[in-house]
Order: C-alpha cells, then sequence, then structure tokens
DNA sequence: GTGTGTGCAAAAGGTTTGCAAGAAA
DNA sequence: TTTCTTGCAAACCTTTTGCACACAC
C-alpha cells in the first residue's frame, strides 16, 4: 500500500522518469494488498476501467519491461500465447488453471524447494520455476 | 530407431491416416536415438532441410498437434514467443539456455520428484513441471 | 465415392518498432 | 535545451482459418 511520492521515489531512485503514466501503472500495480497476476492486455483493461484515461498499448509494454528489467516484477513461464506478469517477486511457484487461464501462487510451505543434483555444465542458474497446471475434476480428458 | 512401416502402423493405429507428409514428419521426429526439442519453425527448417521437398506450414502445424493430442509429443512451457515441443513423452523437466535458447532434458535421478502438500480446491493437478533457466556464468546479469 | 488431409493465402493475435510530438530534467 | 517518454500506425512473427484440390480407404 504505497502512496504517490513513494512510486516517485521508487521510479527516481532506479532511474525511471515519474511520468503520470508510469505512476497510474504503479497505482494499478502495486496499489493492493494481495499479488497481481495478469497479462498486458488485462493490465491495459484494467486501466481503462479504474482510471478515465487510456494510456497507450505500446507505453504499457515499455513500462511493464522497464518495470521487469528493474526486478520490480517477475515474468512468469507458461506456455501460452500471452506472457503473464507478477507483481511478486519473491521466490514461489505457480498453479496455472487451465479453465480459468488464471495464476494461483503457491504457498512456499507447500512445496518443499527444489535440489538440482547436476547442472548444466559451465552455467550458473538464474531461476527455478515450477508451474503446476490444474483443471477441474470431470473433464474428459486434456 | 523405428522404420517407415512401424510408423504407418503407429498412425493408423491411433486413427491417423498415414499420408506421405505425416511419415516424413515422424522420420524426423522420431527416427533419432535422442529426444528432440524443438520449435515448429525448427521442424520446419529440418524437413527442408533434410527432404527435398517442402510440406506447407498449416500442414506441419495440423501434424504436430495431432501427435501431441495423441501423446507422441509433450509442449513444453517456456515463456517464449514461440512453442517448444519434445518428443520424450516421460515425465521429466527441463533446463533452458537462455543463450541458445535451447531445451536440455534433466536426468530424472538429478531431480527429486515434487511434493505439493495443498491443492487448489476442486481441481485436479494435470502435470507438475520444472523449468532451470539458465546462461553462462560470466554475464554481467540477466 | 466419401471422408480426411494438404496447401495456399489471408487473417488473427500478441508484441515490437520508427518516428514525430510532448514532457521531464 | 537536452534527454527521455509517449502514442500512433505500421511492421513483425507465430499461429489459425477457410476453402479448393488431392489423397487414403
Amino acid at each position: 500500500m504505497l502512496k504517490n511520492a513513494e512510486f516517485t521515489d521508487k521510479l527516481r531512485s532506479s532511474g525511471l522518469r515519474p511520468t503520470k503514466q508510469r505512476l497510474k501503472i504503479c497505482e494499478i500495480l502495486f496499489n493492493r494488498e494481495k499479488t497481481f497476476h495478469f497479462t498486458i492486455n488485462q493490465l491495459a483493461k484494467s486501466i481503462a476501467n479504474n482510471l478515465n484515461e487510456k494510456i497507450s498499448l505500446a507505453t504499457i509494454y515499455n513500462t511493464v519491461h522497464a518495470f521487469k528489467k528493474k526486478g520490480y516484477l517477475k515474468e512468469i513461464s507458461i506456455n501460452s500465447d500471452k506472457s503473464y506478469f507478477d507483481t511478486n517477486i519473491t521466490n514461489h511457484h505457480h498453479f496455472f488453471d487451465e479453465d480459468t487461464e488464471e495464476l494461483i501462487d503457491c504457498d512456499p510451505k507447500d512445496i518443499d524447494s527444489v535440489n538440482i543434483k547436476n547442472n548444466v555444465t559451465g552455467k550458473k542458474i538464474n531461476s527455478v520455476e515450477i508451474l503446476i497446471k490444474v483443471a477441474t475434476d470431470n473433464q474428459n480428458q486434456k
């Protein structure tokens, strides 16, 4: 639950100019209690609904990628036609509900950390992501 | 290392007509010792290079999706602009080399199976995938 | 002959880019 | 005034679709 002035500082401290558009996107992304999982499209709609002002799609893409680069957002690996982002930047895993195409955070307590006994030679591990795909039980198949 | 006649049987037994195109795609996908990880584009190039004959992109998409539905291929979850497929349909996980954008199979011995203590209410788990992103060690950051 | 599969071209959907106008420093 | 940011439209890339023709059975 940050305020506008705090977003301004946050942006400025990471070398991003606190423009009107970025502040509004900050509000929508970070001024909430629960983690927010979203696609660019959902974010664009959220902006359109919550503010009576449009922000160009290009700007939204720019901003989301800038925030990701600064570490304010995580991109989640899903095989999908669209990209998913997450305001929860701590180490955690996800359920993906195939019925609703929604992401759900795993409670870290519910999954033991992964122990990788052998890495690829000469490379360092940047991330370990677990994706658990779920769907309603009474489906024929999937 | 299957032969043409075996592909014909395999296809026919799953209700797919063994057409010339499908047999050629089978050859490229399954007539090899090691697991094959690919994007549709790579497969198309592979077809163009290994056979002196073109198969339409639409047909390649159709065939890959048909094979996936029949369980001959797995689709791997990566956040990427393209889809990755895998001829290894056993339960296993992957390294993703961010330098080369290549998938590498994990040896099942090298990762303990994931224990999920709490599933989403009312849903059943369809798959659990671990993706380990790696890159060269001497990069500034990632 | 009937139904399925193929291939082309067009369309769709998400994302990126070039560039001119506008805002922040 | 200099640099960064925005916004539009066009471009791009992967994937899907419609439809006529060809092939498998």
